[in-house]
DNA sequence: TGATGGCCCTAGTCACCTTA
DNA sequence: TAAGGTGACTAGGGCCATCA
């Protein structure tokens, strides 16, 4: 099994649709797992105090909120959002890919530095890492989760009046997962896209073993067999 | 009165359920 | 059928309660 990234629909009406048969998932099982990069969430620090209303006077598409003192900024290339902090500390919210991120985060610090006209020295990005990365992902197949709760009630979480999902709490790398029945799985909590990967190479045969139809591809069968045949 | 700890809010994203 | 609400995750900041 392998993981390939994207951020475009692979599963949303392109290629043959799924069958329930399991002769038809077994194509699916041969090739990757479209992983789909939702938003990473990373922070770095400035070496320097930053004067957020001198620089929210000398931008554009930004709104400065006096009372929380925080800058927040709406970037188009890469679209993300950024909040800077009269301390020096940056919070880039909203990429797709761990590459934005970094380019973003040079650009508002160059952004800053232009702006602040602090060109007599080098500005330094310092600490920077992601902290948050969400990730989703579709299966071919339906997931039993609740037969899979009760086979791991140490690692997962389900409570179907509250929440429709199923918490599958990952130790190493640190993440969380949501299972869905329809065989969807969001991945959070991550801190790079290697994680995402290992994560999924870990949970994949888990949740195979308790694959089944989805209830959409199920309906669809059910829809089938109940229609007449025509010819 | 100052220090500390806990809670809530903010943004982004998704799938899913409920309600109109 | 469309719209609204919910939960997960992160960090920083604001606000309030408690204690020395």
């Amino acid at each position: 099994m392998s993981v390939t990234y994207s951020n475009d629909r692979v599963f949303a009406g392109a290629g043959p649709e799924p069958s329930t048969s399991v002769k038809e998932e077994d194509i699916f099982l041969d090739g990757n797992i479209d992983v789909q990069i939702r938003n990473i969430v990373c922070n770095y620090s400035l070496p320097m105090h930053i004067d957020l209303r001198q620089l929210a006077s000398r931008s554009y598409n930004v709104f400065y909120d006096r009372g929380k003192g925080v800058l927040v900024m709406q970037k188009r290339s890469p679209q993300c959002y950024v909040k800077i902090f009269s301390s020096g500390k940056v919070n880039i919210i909203g990429c797709k890919s761990e590459v934005e991120c970094k380019k973003a985060a040079r650009q508002v610090a160059r952004h800053i530095q232009v702006i602040l006209e602090r060109t007599d020295r080098t500005m330094k990005i310092r600490n920077y890492r992601v902290c948050n990365l969400l990730a989703t992902c579709k299966l071919p197949f339906g997931i039993k989760i609740e037969e899979l709760h009760r086979q791991y009630p140490a690692q997962t979480e389900y409570e179907p009046e509250l929440m429709v999902g199923m918490i599958w709490k990952h130790e190493n790398p640190k993440a969380s997962l949501r299972i869905h029945t329809t065989g969807s799985i969001t991945i959070a909590g991550a801190s790079s896209e290697i994680h995402v990967q290992q994560v999924l190479e870990f949970i994949y045969p888990i949740v195979y073993e308790f694959r089944c139809a989805t209830r959409s591809l199920a309906n669809r069968a059910k829809k089938r067999k109940s229609e007449p045949q025509r010819r």
